[in-house]
DNA sequence: TCCCATTGTGAACGGTCGTGCTATTTGTTG
DNA sequence: CAACAAATAGCACGACCGTTCACAATGGGA
């Protein structure tokens, strides 16, 4: 996971994985069979990684603006500390699968629709509760703070520039409160 | 710049691009002396590629609030017209190399440094010219119109989904409209 | 017409890639 | 201890990579 968030899955070579590792090239290939079920299982594994960093401590508050926020908010944290060398695993190998049909490209894209629906999910809940003002469509608000992480990561990654998580936390937190009922829930972040 | 849109631009070799254009791969060699220097055209050529589809037309508009929305719209258009296939040319290859020390990676980082501070000054001029409210920040408003552009470009080529491109270009305007001093400078948009 | 610089070709190099194959080691079980 | 299954190693393969070099075509100026 850590080669493939800096030089891609494809960087990801069974050999420089071997070395790495100080074992033999063939052991590494006979534990996965091919290089796609090597690739499909850094995908998997990172997968795990980010629901243990950003997901299942956010689903430890009931559902609301405040989950919705720790969402956010642990995402940050996540691409911040680096949680992989090169930032957001899914968002380098996004990037490198996207337009290449595929079993990986697959994998990658289920796994952020996951996210992207889960987020929605949560604005949705916070909706339904009344935590947020009525007429707020899920899907757009969730688009919104999505784009925001992810610029936040690409902007950190490329320039070295840690500001840019300052810029995506503050225009999240805007816009949730703006459209927060009860502006308490958002008190002190 | 067509398959490094798609393959990444490590993956835009040699071999393969002489074998497409149908000319010796020395040939294609010669002319560039190197894979990184052939990189380095490569973005060179397709930041004048982006100059031409996005930046040109919008400064055909005097600054203020409508230049900046142009530039956001031509964005959009840009992205979702597919001029590189592989959906914005810069996306992908800044994912690529934003984790890799090198030449490339500083030419790609300063192109969309350009990109950033271009938007970021037609925000200020927009601000100076009194069509937006004062007290926005440039920094900010621009780095959350890149955000939106960016994430609908990742979405729509992952996804094969055409409407993110609706839900980023309804957050631009949701945005610019709320922060704009004269409505009518965005009416019908 | 000759010369020369430019441009392109073809073959070859060392290297890494993914992938098969065949041994050998390892650890557990009867 | 013997036997057996699983894991690991070693080696070779064909393919492609970037790069080098010697050579052939080309075409404008002397």
């Amino acid at each position: 996971m850590g080669i493939a968030s800096v030089e891609g899955l494809e960087g990801l070579s069974i050999g420089r994985l071997a070395a790495e590792l100080e074992v033999s090239k063939s052991g590494v290939f006979a534990r996965f069979g091919s290089k796609e079920e090597l690739q499909l299982a850094t995908v998997a594994a990172a997968r795990e990684v980010f629901l243990d960093a950003v997901v299942r401590p956010a689903f430890e508050v009931p559902p609301g603006v405040r989950r919705l926020w720790r969402l956010c908010d642990g995402w940050v944290v996540y691409s911040r500390g680096r949680v992989f060398p090169g930032g957001c695993f899914f968002a380098s190998v996004a990037a490198e699968f996207d337009a290449r049909p595929g079993r990986v490209r697959d994998a990658v894209a289920a796994a952020l629709a996951d996210w992207a629906g889960l987020l929605e999910r949560a604005v949705g809940d916070a909706c339904q509760l009344g935590q947020l003002e009525a007429g707020v469509s899920a899907r757009q608000l969730a688009f919104e703070l999505e784009a925001l992480a992810s610029a936040a990561n690409a902007r950190s990654v490329l320039h070295d520039d840690d500001s840019a998580y300052d810029l995506a936390r503050s225009a999240m937190l805007d816009r949730l409160r703006a459209l927060a009922t009860e502006k308490g829930l958002l008190e002190g972040e």
